[in-house]
DNA sequence: CGCTTATGATCAGTATACTTACGATAAGTA
DNA sequence: TACTTATCGTAAGTATACTGATCATAAGCG
């Protein structure tokens, strides 16, 4: 016999519940390998992303990587006041704020990538190997057909 | 041809950038179908765990759903300040403070979980039916395996 | 040129989540 | 009983993320 309550569920049966658990030990694993750089999950995204492309500005990195340009402006703030990372005025257009990275954040990057690839590589592991590829697979599905439900919903190709 | 820079990476190969955007879609999703109750998807899981078993306390509650105790506190604070939710000192020791359920609380949850519902189907809706199971198991492997990894982790069974 | 609209960035406010630290209380032990 | 250790809750500080508002600048158009 289950709970009689009209209000009963179980989490456990819940797919957000599980996404929610999964984020968080994503981030654990990944802090743990990258402990010594001190950086965060998505202090990395961004930099990876600049060093991608050098000179974009706040907006396209946003949309890049799925960030909120208001989120943005705070990771950028704390990377700008590590060193990692510059700001400087487009000469084109006054309004934007081109991205770069210092020589610094290039040496911070190169260094944070080893453990950062360590971290990916956990966060699969408990799935037998024939079955990682068919979880990104999945992952990449789900995301991409709800792409534009994000505020910052990610550049498309 | 590749990029040359010994520091590129494509984001997307990233299992962690993947899982960090599904999280992000699957609290836009929640929040768009409970809009009309104003509860976040945490809070939903906190007064979902009390009605479940009313009574325990913000220790075991944390534990129960993948919560620091520290955070635990916030929502608690914040559900109890909108009269959803109790604390009430305990008899038997006089640190913990147990947790009930208010009627409107109930009646709040009562009116939430529909659109829980709904936004739990959304979420897996990209995927084929016969691959949304597969995928809620894959998911509960990793997390599982990983359970010790948050600050807060889940009691086993 | 002036008006309207769009865009880039920021700011204020709210809500997770983490770390570290602390106060209060309880439990175990010499 | 006094001392030590463990546990529960809270608080301060940091870092995402969102909404909504505001400011500066650009772009389009009559």
């Amino acid at each position: 016999m289950k709970k009689s309550s009209a209000t009963f569920v179980d989490l456990e049966s819940l797919p957000g519940h599980h996404i929610r658990r999964l984020q968080q030990i994503a981030v654990a694993i990944f802090l743990q390998e990258t402990e010594a750089t001190g950086v965060t999950p998505v202090q990395y995204a961004a930099l990876q992303t600049v060093a991608n492309a050098p000179g974009t500005d706040q907006r396209t990195l946003a949309r890049s990587i799925g960030f909120d340009t208001s989120t943005i402006a705070g990771v950028v703030d704390r990377l700008e006041a590590r060193g990692l990372l510059q700001r400087s005025a487009s000469p084109e257009d006054r309004r934007v704020r081109l991205l770069a990275l210092t020589d610094e954040g290039q040496a911070l990057l190169g260094a944070a990538i080893p453990g950062m690839q360590r971290a990916q590589a956990r966060m699969l592991a408990p799935l037998p190997k024939a079955e990682r590829a068919e979880f990104m697979r999945m992952l990449r599905v789900l995301v991409t057909a709800n792409n534009e439900l994000s505020r910052a919903p990610r550049d498309e190709g």
